[in-house]
DNA sequence: TATCACCTACGAATAAGTTCGTAACAAATT
DNA sequence: AATTTGTTACGAACTTATTCGTAGGTGATA
């Protein structure tokens, strides 16, 4: 899937990831602690979502229930090497270095990272 | 600078940040390379930006230099804090992880990347 | 001097994303 | 039975970003 989700769609889609199969209702109520928009917003983009296959749904009862159809790292992969390419001009390092010096990190997720470097390191000569 | 600068914004400041005060041809000239677009909706864009205060230009000749009046890595770090927000939940750990494992990395860069999290992981109790 | 090349200015068309109002329907409540 | 509540459908307005065509000017060239 080759497909870029917009902002918007990337916010019903990081619920959904989260929660799993859930209703307009409940990604409204959600998305309405940080946002101030309608009901009917919310609905429309996620029959917009559906209709460009980002979304499957099923009915139930009166309502429906909305599933993701991408898959959430591959989403996150092809939206990082787009965000890579375009704010740091490819330099993944770059983007790293900024990152870890910027957000607060816990240190069982440096010590993951250490993890990595070291891995890619070792399978990596010159 | 509280400014989000659009796709098409950020390739242009992207050239003026690498090789400085420029004039829209040159600009122009570089991003023909891997764009379609014609001269004068490069212009556009930058008399645009000039309007907006993303840009200063001065007069040479019959044409104009223009300079990036924003600082690259405060917009960055401005805009990687969206990226990790919208993409990654707010998770910059996350982010960095994928990052290292998909894209590749010179071993000086690693080396580097291993010094910021030795130097974290000292001013960091806990 | 006439033409050509290169520049700016800017209105306007196009495209993409977001938002909402209204209609229609069914179930639950009074 | 009438009203209220909650749902989908969907057209349309609005907003933002991108793109280009055309006009107008100036200097270099034929």
């Amino acid at each position: 899937m080759i497909i870029k989700p917009t902002e918007s769609e990337l916010e019903i889609l990081n619920y959904l990831w989260k929660e799993g199969p859930s209703t307009v209702r409940q990604v409204h109520d959600f998305l309405s602690e940080s946002k101030d928009t309608g009901y009917t917003t919310t609905l429309k983009l996620m029959q917009i979502m559906n209709d460009k296959g980002l979304l499957y749904r099923t009915e139930n009862g009166r309502s429906h229930i909305y599933v993701a159809l991408l898959d959430e790292e591959e989403t996150q992969q092809d939206l990082l090497g787009r965000f890579v390419e375009s704010t740091f001009r490819g330099s993944a390092a770059r983007l790293v270095i900024q990152a870890l010096g910027n957000h607060s990190t816990s240190k069982e997720e440096l010590d993951e990272i250490r993890e990595l470097l070291n891995n890619l390191e070792n399978n990596r000569p010159s």
